[in-house]
DNA sequence: GCCAACGTTGGC
DNA sequence: GCCAACGTTGGC
């Protein structure tokens, strides 16, 4: 899941009670369908800073709520604001993330570097989508090999 | 600031 | 439904 660390970082997370965030601003169908129909509680989730001075993994983290309405959506003076959206058919959800440990930067050429990443979907080209599914395995090439 | 690669909008 | 124009993302 990519952040802004100039907008919310993992310090920043780190700060807040339970170090769990609501995961709000996503406005991309295909990221939101992720968070609403395929993230359940306790899923793993690599936690990547994006467009910054080190673009990469910067900890692990993990779902700890399921998906409801993003509260940003109803707020006239968010940047996030969708007239289009009610409380009684809300457009937009999040989930909760609870980070559960900083870890050393992966910069983008690193995770490029390994072949065993290659198909990850974070690291193909044209890749916007600010929410991708990582493969088990990927998962467990970073996490055991790339953080040992 | 550049620009590739998308995604969204809206006229038809 | 098509598709041109426009807007956004995000690394560099």
């Amino acid at each position: 899941m990519k952040t802004e660390p100039g907008v919310v970082g993992i310090d920043d997370v780190l700060a807040m009670p339970n170090q769990t965030v609501d995961w709000w601003g996503v406005r991309n169908y295909q990221a939101r369908n992720f968070m609403r129909d395929q993230m359940k509680v306790g899923d793993k989730v690599l936690f990547y800073h994006s467009s910054c001075a080190e673009p990469g993994i910067a900890g692990l983290a993990e779902v700890a709520k399921l998906a409801y309405p993003d509260r940003m959506q109803f707020d006239p003076k968010s940047p996030y604001f969708d007239p289009k959206s009610t409380p009684g058919n809300p457009r937009w959800v999040n989930v909760d993330v609870r980070v559960t440990k900083k870890t050393r930067l992966i910069g983008l050429a690193e995770l490029r570097s390994h072949p065993e990443l290659e198909r990850m979907r974070l690291l193909q080209r044209g890749n916007r989508l600010s929410i991708t599914p990582v493969d088990p395995a990927e998962w467990e090439f970073i996490t055991g090999s790339l953080l040992k």
